[in-house]
DNA sequence: GTATATGCAAACAATTTGCTCTCCT
DNA sequence: AGGAGAGCAAATTGTTTGCATATAC
């Protein structure tokens, strides 16, 4: 099954590119529908479960949703408590360090998802 | 509004730290029903919302479905792509230093959550 | 005794799927 | 032309909630 590059594919990939937040199907949709009226949820959906599937983006859960994501290289997600934003943390190194450790201690590991809760700089000064 | 110790809660905490593998609400009612026929879905998702609150146990989603850990200690997840199981990592002293750079870079941490995908040990004889 | 937790069933929210039609290639 | 993808609506899954009754304190 060769996989179509669409229109609503290349508009969701590029938002998510160009965006540095951590958006869910539903705000995706809610962007893009801007610019393509007659795009619904479920073509969203699918999209971003094929993007995902090619390691083009990646998804992360949070509380109940999924979250989407245009940069793929390892870093760390940390959810502010305060203010409700995800911010990434870029320590690919410490990822890398991560990685190799987990590797010593007898697992092979492929995805490293760090997710942190806690609060940010400005979360801080609430 | 204070809490109370029924029953339910205590079969459910104590499964839990019991059992080392990582069951989601159904596995874990699957089990707790055959001492208390009368329980429910809807109660084990109940306690388990209370426990993870009062820190007596630990939860992380894989896929769509929340998983609960009786063991609260810093320790990372491996999900192995051939077996299927979710195995322990314990590395405290690793995610000691996660949480500690996390710091440094200006993020205050609470709760970290590393999971890994890839393949156990025995995972990778198969 | 009183209020919190349970059991039941119904509601919910996020995501997926079946089907028909569209439109890339 | 042929088939992957879109749009729509309905289904599914995991989890939560409202209400009457049971039970812990």
């Amino acid at each position: 099954m060769k996989t179509r590059t669409t229109t609503q594919q290349v508009h969701i990939l590029q938002y998510l590119r160009q965006k540095h937040s951590h958006p869910c199907a539903e705000a995706i949709h809610k962007e893009v529908v801007k610019q393509l009226p007659t795009i619904t949820l479920a073509t969203v959906y699918r999209n971003l479960n094929k993007l995902v599937e090619q390691e083009d983006i990646i998804s992360f859960k949070v509380g109940n949703t999924y979250h989407y994501d245009g940069k793929v290289g390892d870093h760390i997600h940390g959810i502010c408590e305060n203010t409700g934003k995800i911010v990434d943390i870029e320590q690919p190194e410490l990822v890398q360090y991560v990685r190799k450790k987990i590797h010593h201690h007898g697992f092979t590991p492929k995805n490293i998802r760090i997710i942190v809760t806690g609060t940010c700089k400005r979360g801080e000064t609430q």
